[in-house]
DNA sequence: TCATCTATTAAAATTATTTTCAACAGCAAT
DNA sequence: ATTGCTGTTGAAAATAATTTTAATAGATGA
């Protein structure tokens, strides 16, 4: 068949730039919460902060991260690392990852046992937050 | 404060009934899959399906699973265990838990190195299926 | 049977996310 | 400055997952 690959060249753009920036400044922030904190600003629609999403996410500049059950998060740290996610506030955090070695070789026993070609994984914790867990829990 | 909280007295139903049914047949259904199995043989609603996944998940006779960033599965498999997501053809899989042991003790370094209390975690390998895999990947 | 609950249904409402599309903006070559 | 090309935006519509609501059906017990 035919190479019909048509190689689009992007655009850099002010709003792209904004989207981003709005996740370095966020925590772990969700694509709502991005619109929000742009629009308190300047003007933007939706559809223009998820497809930045996405293009975003396509240069390896962001990571999305599924720790919240409502919707995908943001993070702008894309080496590999794990999250926290309080159940009680639904903020998420990252993890500390000393104990990454640990967990890295576990791709390969996995692949080797299941048969299933494991390219990464991720790591939610659930529980409490510092904050969280002041109170009585 | 006063104790208000008044004790619901659950019924069984026949429709709970296929619920349940219909996530042991199936390989982590989603509630459309569930809905869909249902309906093909009788006549359920969506409401339906959805508050007896959750009547489900309270009473620990299934788990809701977070690895498909389209929609939540669910398991019939409550004890501790991890998942396959193939992001070709979307399904996913128990995986093999014999390094279970590796990675719980985890649970308590980060909390130790993070202040965040952990309950519990979740992990997800991403990769190919040994049906997708077969093909070019 | 009557009164009281709980569960179901169908439909509407919400919320997250994606897609559509006309108008527009950036840029290279006139 | 103007033209043509092409990627981007904004607004709105379209999808999709999930929740809520109002009316009704079923079960249970006095």
């Amino acid at each position: 068949m035919k190479n019909d690959t048509k190689q689009i060249i992007r655009r850099p753009t002010s709003q792209r730039e904004m989207v981003l920036n709005s996740i370095c400044q966020g925590n772990h922030p969700s694509a709502r919460d991005i619109f929000d904190a742009i629009t308190r600003k300047t003007r933007m629609s939706f559809g223009t902060v998820y497809r930045n999403l996405q293009i975003l996410e396509e240069e390896n500049e962001i990571v999305a991260v599924q720790a919240d059950p409502k919707a995908l998060r943001y993070d702008r740290r894309i080496e590999p690392h794990y999250h926290l996610h309080c159940r009680k506030c639904g903020k998420v955090f990252d993890a500390p990852c000393q104990y990454q070695a640990d967990i890295d070789s576990i791709d390969k026993k996995v692949s080797k046992s299941s048969g299933f070609i494991v390219e990464s994984h991720t790591i939610v914790f659930e529980g409490l937050c510092q904050k969280c867990a002041g109170g009585k829990g």
